[in-house]
DNA sequence: TTCAACCCGGGCAAATTTCCCGACGGTTTT
DNA sequence: AAAACCGTCGGGAAATTTGCCCGGGTTGAA
């Protein structure tokens, strides 16, 4: 019996996947969590065998959460989904490190595929993505974006957002004076000069709108 | 005879109007320009009785250049035209002082009868956008961005363009001080709070990209 | 073990942003 | 004609950010 912890801040998300998992007479999703604090909170209540987790949640997003997860959990078994068909959200989620990365158009038996492999702790990549994947970290500088670490990463994301400095450094537990920082390292790894640059090399990444 | 000064830095789209202008016999092209400067070079040569003007030059940008030419020649008959089909675009131009405004995409006759119209003096509307400007108009505070004057629109649009404070004063010969002050203002009208937001929403009103 | 990478944040000078202000020249209103 | 606006242009001053350098703590890999 595996027991799954899912994340997700849909609920419509939520029960559909809890639908198909549930199919498995060995799979159970013991418990849920709409917010990446909800999700924390569950964790204290009881260990699972395996979280599922939406990458793209409000507020801290996914990326952090895993890291907190790990932080607390080092063997924690994350298997991270998301819509973006962008190998960038697989690298990034994978460093943070996410054993598994499936995304939200993969079909039901891959998605199951996937759960059983990460619950064994091996690591898998969503079919849909791995070539693109495989191509992007030979060509390796193709997508300058890829430079980023997973933290930048997610402070690019909140940027993204039109969150402040002081927002993001709450969000992320962070001082302020870190976020800036980061900003200013994104901006220079990015090659970009004004914020304004930022957003739209962002928008060219498909990493926004 | 109507003498026309053509101002496109487009080789090519200057020969298409050039020869579209040229087959009425009492239409001629006098002179044409690659960029603003150049233009306001052929005028202290001479003087036509109507100016076409592509909106989307490079550098300073057309709104700008009409404002210039205005300044010194009152009088002049500024027909604008532009691939954009948004509203904002036109009336942009036309509180800039411009009397009529085309889309790239009309059909050879417009073009022409809008000549004939401004050289008379005559105010023009692209028939195709005419419905949805009057729309927009109507609705008003339907685009945030009509509040914008036509300098601060202008200066939105170098920003947007990646431009720096410095750089933008001196491609409008003005304090980058006043362009901080413009900078300040845009973000006010448009109530939005970081650039980067202020890129995402001109991303939306298609002023962008 | 050493090394590299990441994360975190302090420091500090220089630049920018934020707001408020006054001045000038047009337009419109009355 | 005077008054009331609006857009443009920029100064001033305080608050904030940027740009860049630093060092310390972790962790994973060679």
């Amino acid at each position: 019996m595996i027991r799954i912890l899912l994340v997700d801040d849909h609920a419509v998300v939520r029960e559909g996947y809890r639908r198909l998992l549930e199919r498995r007479a060995d799979l159970r999703v013991e418990a849920e969590a709409a917010s990446a604090d909800e999700a924390l909170q569950r964790l204290r209540e009881f260990t699972p065998d395996l979280i599922v987790l939406d990458l793209s949640l409000p507020g801290m997003g996914g990326i952090e959460l895993a890291r907190r997860i790990l932080q607390r959990q080092p063997d924690a078994r994350i298997l991270a989904f998301s819509m973006h068909r962008d190998p960038l959200f697989a690298s990034q989620a994978m460093r943070a490190g996410a054993l598994g990365y499936v995304t939200k158009s993969s079909s039901p038996e891959v998605l199951i595929q996937a759960v059983y492999k990460v619950a064994r702790g091996e690591r898998i990549l969503s079919p849909d993505i791995a070539p693109e994947m495989a191509l992007t970290l030979l060509q390796e500088k193709a997508n300058p974006a890829s430079e980023l670490s997973p933290r930048e990463f997610e402070i690019l994301r909140l940027l993204l957002d039109g969150r402040g400095v002081e927002e993001i450094g709450n969000l992320l537990n962070i001082s302020p004076k870190t976020v800036q920082n980061g900003h200013y390292q994104i901006k220079a790894k990015l090659g970009v000069k004004t914020d304004i640059e930022l957003a739209r090399l962002a928008m060219k990444l498909k990493l926004i709108d």
